[in-house]
DNA sequence: TCTGGGGTCCTAGGACCC
DNA sequence: TCTGGGGTCCTAGGACCC
């Protein structure tokens, strides 16, 4: 395999990686000092364990864990909704405070950090772990929550550092200690090194980090593609992943997918779950202000096997209603009526401001207006009566013939209001509304 | 074990052009 | 029409991450 040469950083020299402990249940113990100590897990919205606390992972409960299962390994667990708009804030407070050190500052996800350290030391009169550790310990004190931290002379190495010891670890790993920490990693943990990977680099009889690390250059060149040549040169602490303080830029895509039981290969069904993921991604699409210009839409049957059409769009758009006649196209394309299916989705691809879409001289400028109009009016009521207030006809029969059993009557209309997210409007008394277009 | 949703980047191969 | 070389752009699919 060859690639183009590697543009090798002579630094960072020092970097930080900082790695909040259980972020979603930390944040929560911040907020709510009664729940200190006790087992929470948040997640409820989705039905499995999106953070769990130190004490409910001594449980024996990890990410993932399905929340029928969590009540029989930790009965007495605090189960809470994932509450996003929240732990946003407590980020963007983690990440000001990183910045009172070092101006170089890479918010890597909510919950991580990279900083670069170099040259540091001199302004702070003290070591880089003492650098580090004021890091931390500020962090704790002002927010409430631990956090684990690695320093090493790159990104992968220092992503090593802060999982090594968890929670509230500080972990350095200078040059001369490499082996010793790679020694006893094995591959697939490393950062960029999955499943197949680590399969394929098995066959060479390298089983942990440091044999690869150890590999000559010829080896890395001959059989590796350009990320893992990267991770070759990261891991012997040769720095090729720079610290971007650079404020992540606008969506590359969008999308959103659906994945229900029991399997399903009911058309009227399928599509509805298409439209409504095609819906959600557009109110996103709307929210940055972004037109997709390529749509792609997919099915998953039952073997999680995926099959699905990207199709160009004749001009950028975020509106459903411009959006359903490729909808509709692609789906004739791309279903099977023998086929169970388990999930749908929907990319939007392509993206462009909404701003610098342009029209041509065959568009409808009238029509289009309208309906920019109308969507301007549809997302105002979605912001004051909660999503999914207003969606298209086609959206409606997103409940499967089988689960339609049993139902009868008037039914329509409840049965919809099941669907995610609706059930607090009816709660509240809310009228549902749907309109078709 | 395949849990569920939302992303990014890279590569190979085909289409098309000179 | 074939021969041959070379470049760019696009797309499908793979792999991985949080």
């Amino acid at each position: 395999m060859t690639t183009q040469p590697l543009t090798i950083h002579s630094w960072p020299q020092a970097v930080l990686h900082l790695d909040a402990d259980a972020f979603f249940a930390s944040c929560e113990q911040a907020i709510h000092p009664e729940l200190r100590g006790r087992p929470v897990i948040t997640g409820k919205e989705r039905g499995i364990v999106s953070a769990a606390s130190y004490e409910a992972k001594a449980k024996g409960v990890s990410r993932g864990v399905p929340l029928w299962e969590v009540k029989k390994l930790c009965p007495d667990a605090v189960i809470l909704p994932s509450d996003y708009e929240t732990y946003s804030l407590f980020s963007v407070r983690m990440f000001e405070i990183l910045r009172r050190f070092s101006p170089d500052v890479e918010e890597y996800s909510i919950d991580e950090a990279f900083v670069d350290l170099t040259g540091l030391r001199r302004s702070f009169h003290g070591s880089y772990e003492l650098i580090a550790r004021r890091m931390q310990e500020t962090v704790e004190r002002e927010l409430g929550i631990t956090v684990s931290v690695g320093v090493s002379l790159s990104k992968v190495l220092a992503k090593i550092g802060s999982k090594h010891m968890k929670p509230q670890g500080l972990t350095l790993i200078p040059g001369r200690d490499i082996h010793l920490f790679l020694g006893r990693l094995p591959i697939e943990k490393v950062w960029g090194i999955g499943p197949n990977t680590a399969a394929f680099l098995r066959k060479f009889g390298i089983v942990t980090a440091l044999d690869f690390a150890l590999k000559d250059e010829g080896f890395a060149l001959k059989h590796l593609s350009k990320p893992y040549q990267e991770i070759w040169h990261e891991l012997n602490g040769r720095s090729v992943y720079p610290v971007v303080k650079e404020a992540k830029s606008a969506y590359q895509s969008i999308s959103k997918v659906r994945t229900f039981t029991p399997p399903s290969s009911e058309e009227m069904f399928i599509f509805a779950q298409l439209s409504k993921n095609l819906e959600n991604a557009c109110i996103k699409a709307r929210r940055y202000d972004l037109a997709a210009a390529r749509l792609v839409i997919f099915l998953r049957s039952q073997d999680f096997r995926s099959n699905g059409v990207e199709l160009r769009l004749d001009r950028p758009s975020a509106y459903p209603a411009e959006l359903l006649p490729s909808l509709k196209e692609g789906f004739r394309q791309i279903y099977r009526p023998d086929i169970l299916y388990r999930q749908t989705g929907v990319v939007l691809a392509g993206l462009v401001p909404g701003s610098k879409v342009r029209y041509s001289l065959f568009d409808d400028m009238v029509k289009i207006e309208k309906t920019a109009k109308l969507y301007c009016t549809v997302d105002m009521l979605s912001e004051k009566f909660g999503k999914h207030t207003i969606y298209h006809g086609s959206s409606l029969p997103t409940k499967s013939q089988a689960q339609h059993e049993g139902d009868r009557g008037d039914a329509a209309q409840r049965k919809v209001s099941l669907v995610k997210g609706e059930n607090k409007r009816q709660r509240l008394g809310l009228p549902m509304l749907h309109i078709k277009i």
